[in-house]
DNA sequence: CAGTAGCACTTAAAGATTGGGAGTGCTAGA
DNA sequence: TCTAGCACTCCCAATCTTTAAGTGCTACTG
């Protein structure tokens, strides 16, 4: 356990930190702890070896490190109340009742990106996890129909089928009855086997044009997209911070947000909010991603804020279980 | 017209100029032109005066102006058959029936965005000008209905509505045929007036529960998204290009691409491939875009191909009208 | 007169040099 | 236990130097 002294000066040097993005040196620090440099010097050292501060080089200032951060999260960092202006631009949002909800999520981490400059994450629940809960199917014309797939969490997906001859609708309804009987309640991953092996045999009985409606519903399932949904916005203002002031090191940062499966090493499995510095998240080892999971109506998902070590953690902290909040009413 | 000699000049010029990145100086034509660095240096004059060419400075090599490449497209350019490799990596895509559409033409996009190295951009039909041909509803339970919204071009969009109290399921079918029966056939962005000033009356008449059930439709057709479907890939790939190689650069590109509105501006109107070298196109002044319109099941869209200036003209041409032309059968 | 050879000149890009400035660790003394 | 002082370290930005690539011009040639 830290002494209030060093608790103090910790804190200090996090916050100075997070704020100018430069090394804090001793003599700024005289006046909050009212000694001489040297005195501070000390301290520091010694909480250099405590491996909560580090150098850049030997003549530098401390920088925190990522045990520092973790140490100030964890034992100094209280969550700070929401400013009026944070506030009131969430709740122009949560107030548009108008709005669906999946929007009125996108829309306040996209506020909340704007007001950090840090990138904001939304994934939607991914669908392994879902069962079908039922299948529904629109004729457009003979040898088109559209298929719309509903899941227990409320995911929704619809499929173009085209079929390569004239079908009659009451070999449809019979054929969707059917799936509808032997489907609901099946894992979208293990869909395409039981179409296989236990749907193919019934409707080879029952349905004559059996072969053409298999293979269109075979192909609606089998394209289910098995993908989280990935909204993201605010990607480039991280590129501005001075951290990451080199071309290669941005173009990197660019590169993992292109990459669907790096973002997707965001997704939480996790209840409430955690924040993962640094090598503490699979993203990238010189960011910090906070996260927390929401769940209603049955469906769940992941917002996110990805920012630099350096985050205002206080802040974004407090936003995020503000909006956790209000989605789940 | 340029002379034979200034022609061949003027397209090895651009075409070295693709290929390195760098001003071609008068020395490395002299095989070429079977003639002395001082001869090319007054043909380079030449076509300098012409606006064809441009130096960075002054005495380094010439550099194609957006005169001297547009006149390469236009006159010299002689589009490049498909490689081998090229295209068979393209029939993957088109040779897999079970793909719907939409994701062969975005999978074959991304191809040629990672054989080139530039960026991909596939803007699907903006809905504005789609009508509404069914209205299609799926109870899911008391208070929640699902909302099928098909137009005329074949898009499909569906809607969650829920409801402020339990409502019988004969009214909500009752809804959906007066909505059907007055509502096909208008386009999208009229539909909220229609609603209003035409359904309201009626189901005020006939439907006892006409308030809640006017809501969450209305709210339905409302959040209708207008927007143009926009799918991008490989946006990274040109920022590791030599004309880019400064972050305040990169940062400017990333933030284009991150706009909306921005990459909007990339949808075409026009029939056919084009070119919009530079200052040409209105995304950005150091790039050309390449871009053609589809028509297909009377669904229309643009896919494009983003690069610098020195594109791979010849080669980006072919690829693109190769993808259009797969995908119009 | 088109083409050539030669030369003085220009510029960017890369490397080397320099002079602070900000900060540290350590030692000796209050 | 704290402080003052000092030698030392390292980065950073500015300046200078060098080199390579290329040009324009002029005078010459077949």
């Amino acid at each position: 356990m830290l002494s209030e002294r060093e608790t103090t000066l910790l804190k200090y040097i996090v916050e100075d930190y997070i704020k100018t993005a430069r090394p804090v040196g001793s003599k700024s620090l005289c006046d909050l702890l009212d000694c001489s440099s040297a005195t501070i010097r000390n301290e520091m050292s010694f909480l250099e070896e405590l491996g909560l501060l580090e150098k850049t080089h030997t003549s530098s200032g401390r920088v925190p490190s990522e045990k520092g951060y973790r140490y100030y999260v964890d034992h100094i960092m209280v969550p700070k109340d929401l400013s009026g202006e944070d506030m009131l631009k969430l709740q122009t949002i949560f107030h548009n009742h108008s709005l669906v909800l999946s929007d009125a999520i996108t829309k306040s981490m996209e506020i909340v990106s704007d007001l950090t400059n840090y990138t904001a994450i939304v994934l939607g629940a991914s669908s392994k996890e879902n069962r079908v809960s039922r299948v529904e199917v629109v004729p457009l014309d003979e040898q088109k129909m559209l298929a719309i797939i509903i899941t227990d969490k409320g995911h929704v997906e619809h499929r173009n089928l085209n079929m390569e001859e004239r079908v009659s609708i009451s070999e449809i309804k019979q054929t969707v009855d059917i799936i509808n009987k032997l489907i609901v309640g099946t894992p979208i991953d293990e869909v395409s086997s039981k179409l296989e092996f236990e749907v193919k045999p019934v409707i080879e009985k029952v349905v004559s044009q059996h072969e053409v409606l298999y293979n269109a519903f075979y192909n609606a399932f089998n394209t289910f997209t098995n993908d989280t949904d990935i909204k993201m916005h605010g990607t480039s203002n991280i590129l501005s911070l001075p951290e990451f002031n080199d071309t290669k090191r941005i173009r990197e940062i660019v590169s993992k947000f292109e990459d669907k499966e790096m973002v997707k090493k965001i997704e939480s499995d996790e209840e409430g909010t955690h924040i993962y510095i640094g090598s503490e998240n699979d993203f990238d080892d010189d960011m910090t991603v906070i996260k927390t999971t929401y769940h209603v109506d049955g469906m769940e998902g992941t917002i996110a804020i990805v920012g630099p070590k350096r985050m205002e953690y206080d802040r974004v902290i407090t936003l995020l279980d503000y909006i956790k909040e209000h989605i789940e009413r």
